[in-house]
RNA sequence: GCCGAAGUUGCCAAGCCUGGUCAAAGGCGACAGACUCAAGAUCUGUUCUCGUAGGAGUUCACCGGUUCGAAUCCGGUCUUCGGCACCA
């Protein structure tokens, strides 16, 4: 037994790392296996969740380690962006939360202080990440090539990696319009804000300015529907709002201050010219576009200055808001009154029906409004109608006739047709805009930006895409639903801005130094990276003399050796070996990597191996693996189980040593390749790891009992022990060539354990084939639980290392489905009797068996030989046996069987059939008659039923059957 | 909304591609028994319903279809989850 877990595995640890064994080293003689999981973000500490993907690639490493493979499975970490950067600030600045939360997850106090610089908290956390998980969890990765993406060689790489994208025509320069820091320049908005500190909901929504005309100037609205334009009836503008008159491009516009900034970053040339009061503009008239109407100008305090232009166009059939507004105005006397409108004028503004959708009445506004009970402006309410009519009229609503240009098209062609046409004829712009406020981390607003020369990686391009699907086509790539959608993924994945300006931790662009490689474009071709970090990790060659040239010949094979030799300064020795290392090691056989991989990093890491590298290095695996959720809780809202997101900010997660101490390493890799499926969330419950750790405990002692069986002789369970190990290795074979890491898990801590206990207890006992059949569990133990492998190994005194063992090959002439039933058929006989016992609710005195007489055997017989010959059906057989002088004297009760055995077995395997008639049941059931009555409590006899001194009160003889013997219980 | 995945017996979770050996693996929990001074220990059995003879009945979200036969194939419905881009 082991009295300490942690020592143990360290134990093992240090004597693999002493051994060598995670080192990878070149062997032509060897078939090679290249593994890596995608490399985790260096954004603070990682979580329990983290290492289920991390625990498979080692596994799966290990299985082919021992298989024959030569296994590099190399390991690094992401730091580009400025999750370190942000990590940094917040400890310089003393934030509570930060601190806290690196003490709970274990970070000593005066590595704290430290931490107030970005790369302090980069090297700090590779630290981590190297030694406190992966390490820590027995992964045989090279540690020799750890690389970071921060690292000035890595750097170099990623240059050379964006030359031959250009030169490929890869690269691409377009404006782009991103969010963005006032002061910072580009930033992420996401859910997780790591750039941000507030608005990570919000989305860039494209607006279309319409240009309403009064006099020489332009009242600019911002519409999400540049489609109900032929619905417009009045204008909406905020009496209470001071608007901004400005030029641009030669026209005079009026736009809210907000809005006004906000073009600044959009647009060229905008020029603030003065203001104007809202109220000053209520009761204008403009001219709409497209309509080249007339309308007037109302009040309407629902004009957000912050929301697109502050000025609106109303279209009171479809928006609730304009036509609760519009009634209001109707209805009030006061603001006829202040604002000088007259009722005439008032009265000539009535909607005009545009969009058809079903369920809706003729003006859907007015439906929607009636029908959720909203009575005034500023209803909260109304936020809710404009999403549904607004979501119905997009995917049902069609144009009614009088819409001109495009009368008769569905909402959603219509929406973008206008556009085209208004903004080709000048009376409507362009303006994007974030749905909600957002700001910096550093507290300056971000705004929606125009970049003129932003560099995009162009996966749109369509030879590449072709390519990139085709390659897919042939490669290894699970789940198999992955591997079809992939294909779609490729087709919808476009343009791809690659370069940020501003304050990022990352490469620089090598055509332009004040652009910042972006932090998914510099992790893509990574892997092949792998293979240089060993020699700059080593000071064999230095970032200095990693230039292009260099690159090229040790990926490409490009250029003259001695040529690169000296453009380096690299000796010829060193390039050739790591050109061998790139030919022997690529391409990648296998990236394993979380679900979040499957719509950004996998396909981009496929378009960069083939836009970049020729085919022969292009990838041949992915396996995508689905999380560890937070333990599930009853959601009170519905009543529902719901697993919640283990999240690495937000807190609430189990960290890593922690969980390592109390459950130990074994338990938790072979909880992360059990508990569920790879492709399936499973919940971190420390009962369910508990229980998987009293599994591997039950196994140790069990091996304890196994060791000591020291002269025990040979039987006939040693022979079915053998065949069931075979069996069980051949489908581990076959499971982890689809990497079916769960059901290599099943096998061996289930079935291969429930094996060795059922042949103990049939009284197995020889230390010969204890040893034979436990030296191939073990090592089958080795990919997920690799300590107690090495401990059980030892306890036997195999020689060297499980962990460098060679599994055997299946040996097939042990293999044996007749023995292997043998035990079926007792197990099967043991429940029957259990069965009658517990349905009759006897205290048996004698249980009798009785195998079946020599005429049945006859018919399975033929049947059998008609079942080779792939004609057993019911005829055939009773023909057959009717054929046979002695059978057919037996009459009806052979036609009978024989009907019986045909039904039965037509559509079972001939081996089946073989099976049941390889054994004698009569010997095979007398031998394990003592047996059976140890087990059952009650002495067990068995009978052939053409025995005629047999004890047979009840005639059950003639009901027995090959494989169902008769029972008779009294 | 679009795209994708899923809904299995108290819970977790296999099976579904390749229909029959599926009342449906395994684990957990529960129950009974064994062993114990004791143990979140171990072992054995049971765990949809009915049943004094190894059987029968009803199940794999719901409805319908294909088939001699469906948890598995097809169509539809409902529900849940994920992705929807500059975010690792």
């Amino acid at each position: 037994m082991i009295s300490n877990y942690g020592e143990m595995e360290l134990k093992w640890q240090k004597r693999w790392a002493d051994k060598g064994l995670f080192r990878a080293i070149r062997d032509e003689k060897k078939p090679k296996f290249m593994v890596i999981f995608a490399y985790p973000g260096v954004t603070g500490y990682l979580h329990v969740g983290h290492m289920r993907g991390f625990s498979y690639a080692d596994a799966i490493g290990r299985y082919k380690r021992m298989t024959g493979y030569n296994v590099l499975f190399p390991v690094g970490t992401h730091a580009t962006g400025n999750g370190s950067i942000s990590l940094a600030a917040k400890i310089e600045k003393g934030n509570e939360d930060m601190i806290d939360y690196l003490k709970r997850n274990g970070c000593p106090e005066e590595k704290i202080k430290d931490l107030t610089k970005p790369m302090n908290v980069v090297d700090f956390f590779n630290d981590v990440y190297v030694n406190e998980y992966w390490k820590r969890f027995g992964f045989l990765a090279d540690w020799r090539r750890f690389t970071c993406t921060l690292y000035p060689d890595y750097a170099k790489f990623i240059q050379w990696q964006f030359r031959k994208l250009k030169e490929n025509g890869l690269l691409i320069q377009k404006p782009y319009y991103a969010p963005s820091c006032i002061v910072h320049g580009p930033v992420a908005v996401d859910a997780s804000e790591t750039d941000i500190s507030k608005g990570g909901n919000a989305e860039t929504q494209e607006y279309v300015l319409l240009k309403f005309k009064h006099g020489d100037e332009y009242l600019v609205a911002a519409t999400l529907r540049p489609e109900t334009i032929y619905g417009q009836v009045c204008f909406w503008v905020n009496p209470d709002v001071e608007y901004v008159r400005m030029t641009y491009n030669g026209e005079k516009w009026i736009v809210s201050p907000q809005a006004f900034e906000k073009l600044q970053y959009q647009k060229d040339g905008v020029e603030k010219t003065g203001v104007i009061a809202g109220k000053d503009m209520i009761g204008w008239m403009c001219t709409a576009p497209a309509l080249h109407k007339e309308i007037p100008v109302f009040p309407a305090t629902f004009c957000d200055p912050n929301v697109g232009t502050g000025l609106v166009t109303s279209c009171p059939s479809d928006a609730p808001d304009d036509w609760i507004s519009l009634e209001e105005v109707k209805k009030n006397p006061e603001l006829k009154e202040k604002y000088g409108l007259s009722q005439e004028l008032i009265d000539s503004v009535v909607p005009i029906s545009i969009i058809e959708i079903k369920g809706y009445g003729e003006f859907p506004a007015q439906s929607i409004i009636q029908s959720m009970g909203i009575e005034r402006p500023g209803d909260s309410k109304l936020v809710d109608a404009k999403k549904q009519v607004y979501k119905d009229g997009y995917h049902m609503g069609k144009m009614k006739a009088n819409c001109d240009l495009i009368a008769g098209m569905r909402v959603e062609e219509a929406k973008d047709r206008m556009k085209e046409i208004m903004v080709a004829a000048r009376e409507a712009d362009i303006f994007y805009d974030l749905t909600e406020e957002v700001i910096c981390r550093c507290g300056s607003k971000v705004l929606i930006k125009r970049i003129d020369d932003q560099w995009f990686i162009n996966y749109a391009d369509k030879d590449l895409t072709e390519r990139t699907k085709e390659h897919c086509k042939s490669m290894h790539i699970e789940p198999t639903e992955y591997y079809n959608n992939v294909q779609g993924v490729l087709d919808w994945f476009r343009e791809r801005a690659c370069a940020r300006l501003g304050n990022w931790l990352g490469t620089k662009f090598p055509y332009d130094e004040k652009w910042i490689i972006e932090a998914i474009s510099d992790s893509t071709l990574y892997p092949i990276y792998y293979l240089i970090s060993l020699y700059a990790n080593e000071g064999r060659i230095k970032p200095d003399q990693m230039v292009p040239e260099f690159f090229d010949y040790a990926f490409l094979g490009e250029g003259d050796v001695e040529a690169v030799s000296k453009t380096t300064g690299i000796d010829v020795p060193t390039l050739k070996e790591i050109r061998d290392d790139v030919k022997y090691w690529y391409p990648l056989d296998l990236n394993l990597g979380g679900k979040e991989h499957m719509t950004v990093h996998f396909p981009a890491f496929l378009f960069n191996h083939t836009g970049i590298l020729p085919q022969n290095m292009w990838p041949r695996g992915i396996m995508v693996n689905w999380y560890v959720t937070g333990k599930k809780k009853i959601n009170t809202a519905n009543n529902k189980l719901e697993g919640t997101k283990i999240s690495k900010s937000k807190g609430g997660a189990q960290p890593i040593p922690g969980a390592v101490e109390k459950l130990g390493v074994d338990p938790m890799r072979l909880f992360y390749a059990h508990a569920a499926s790879p492709f399936a969330d499973v919940e971190w419950d420390e009962e369910n790891v508990f229980s998987y750790k009293q599994r591997v405990e039950k196994i140790l002692s069990f091996m304890d009992e196994l060791m000591a069986m020291k002269d025990g002789k040979k039987s006939d369970v040693d022979d079915w022990l053998l065949s069931r190990m075979n069996t069980h290795i051949a489908e581990i074979e076959e499971a982890m060539d689809s990497f079916d890491i769960r059901q290599l898990a099943s096998t061996v801590y289930f079935e291969m354990f429930n094996d060795f206990k059922w042949y103990v207890r049939r009284g197995g006992n020889d230390p010969e084939t204890i040893r034979k059949a436990a030296r191939l569990w073990i090592m089958t133990m080795m990919p997920i639980t690799p300590h107690i492998a090495e401990e059980m190994w030892e306890g036997f005194g195999f020689e060297g290392m499980v962990a460098e063992a060679q599994l055997p090959e299946v040996d097939h002439t042990s293999r044996s489905s007749v023995t292997e039933y043998g035990e079926d058929f007792i197990r099967d006989v043991m429940a029957d009797i259990q069965e009658i016992i517990k349905v009759t609710g006897m205290e048996p005195k004698r249980i009798v068996l009785y195998t079946p007489s020599e005429w049945k055997l006859q018919v399975y017989r033929k049947a059998l030989a008609l079942h080779k010959e792939g004609k057993l059906d019911i005829p055939t057989l009773t023909k057959n046996c009717m054929a046979d002088e002695t059978l057919r004297t037996k009459g009806k009760a052979v036609s009978d069987l024989a009907r019986k055995v045909a039904q039965d077995y037509m559509r079972l395997s001939v081996d089946k059939l073989e099976s049941v008639l390889g054994i004698d049941e009569t010997e095979h059931l007398s031998a394990a008659a003592k047996f059976m009555s140890d087990e059952i409590g009650y002495p067990v006899e068995v009978y052939n039923a053409d025995d005629e001194g047999r004890y047979d009160p009840n005639g059950k003889a003639k009901v027995a059957v090959p494989s169902k013997p008769g029972i008779y219980i009294e």
